[in-house]
DNA sequence: TATAAATAAATTGTATGCAATTTAATTTTG
DNA sequence: CAAAATTAAATTGCATACAATTTATTTATA
């Protein structure tokens, strides 16, 4: 089979870039679970904690804007986080617009729990420390050219 | 800030791998969308398309092989590709269990307006040749690790 | 060969994702 | 300053994802 013939290649799977990119993060996403389970969050409430633990507190539009997600999709991820008493929202004073989203004393807490997560997925990625350096590389250029 | 001193650097959202593939993936499909939409396809449809472009027909089992899905999330999809007229539906005769999914002569046909999706979502990627072999090798390695 | 084990889809239940719309608050403008 | 435009969340509707269970069929085995 001659590709240069074949003007149907770039509609075959094993040619995709997206498609081995939505499939790694499924797959990825999936390991995390047993883990995640541990800490009682689903993977997006874990991205979600992850910039509170850095943050202590940022509004649902700076959140989103983060985390590549909507409002549609961080209303009832935060509300659950809230459930369970990770986070506090409440609207900001200044601007009535803005909800303010703030990390509480058991958010913290659940930190020290979550800082064995990231070593056991590494572990499952396996990739050399360059491969990895190249890959993050790589995955930030593609997201930064499709922001212009 | 010492990052060699931060016990907490590993849960920073700047220092992950899984979640710029998670964005990526997810932005790159927001950009399939207008020229799916055109082909009244959502990605997991035209995914799914793509396979039945190159085999004409595969079971559900099959299929999620190759999807990395499951008949959770498979059953509606082919329904609804069903519905569209694009693929049929049978049970084998030679084993009950299985579904052979073909495609349909409608189906085939879309494959001609397909072609130009591609070309179309390089052009938001916007890597050079070598980068874009360079992500695609790693990502099937990190596909070829999980496997295990 | 009758029964247990295994297999394939479908179904069920929960949690995203995201476009589009709605609601409330703030900013811009005529 | 009042009306229009803008902005931020929430809501709505639709389509995934996936674990767990169920149903139907086939294979393995006592």
């Amino acid at each position: 089979m001659d590709e240069r013939k074949d003007k149907y290649a770039a509609l075959k799977l094993e040619n995709q870039l997206c498609f081995p990119l939505y499939a790694c993060s499924k797959e990825i996403i999936r390991r995390y679970r047993p883990y995640l389970d541990e800490l009682d969050l689903t993977y997006t409430q874990y991205i979600a904690m992850m910039v509170f633990w850095e943050e202590k507190q940022c509004s649902v539009k700076a959140l989103g804007k983060k985390l590549f997600l909507d409002s549609g999709t961080l209303t009832p991820v935060l509300k659950s986080l809230e459930q369970k008493g990770y986070v506090k929202r409440q609207r900001s004073a200044a601007d009535e617009r803005l909800l303010i989203v703030a990390i509480t004393e058991k958010g913290e807490n659940l930190k020290e729990r979550a800082i064995a997560v990231p070593q056991k997925i590494a572990g499952c990625i396996q990739l050399e420390p360059q491969e990895s350096v190249a890959l993050y590389q790589l995955l930030h250029k593609v997201l930064g050219n499709m922001e212009e």
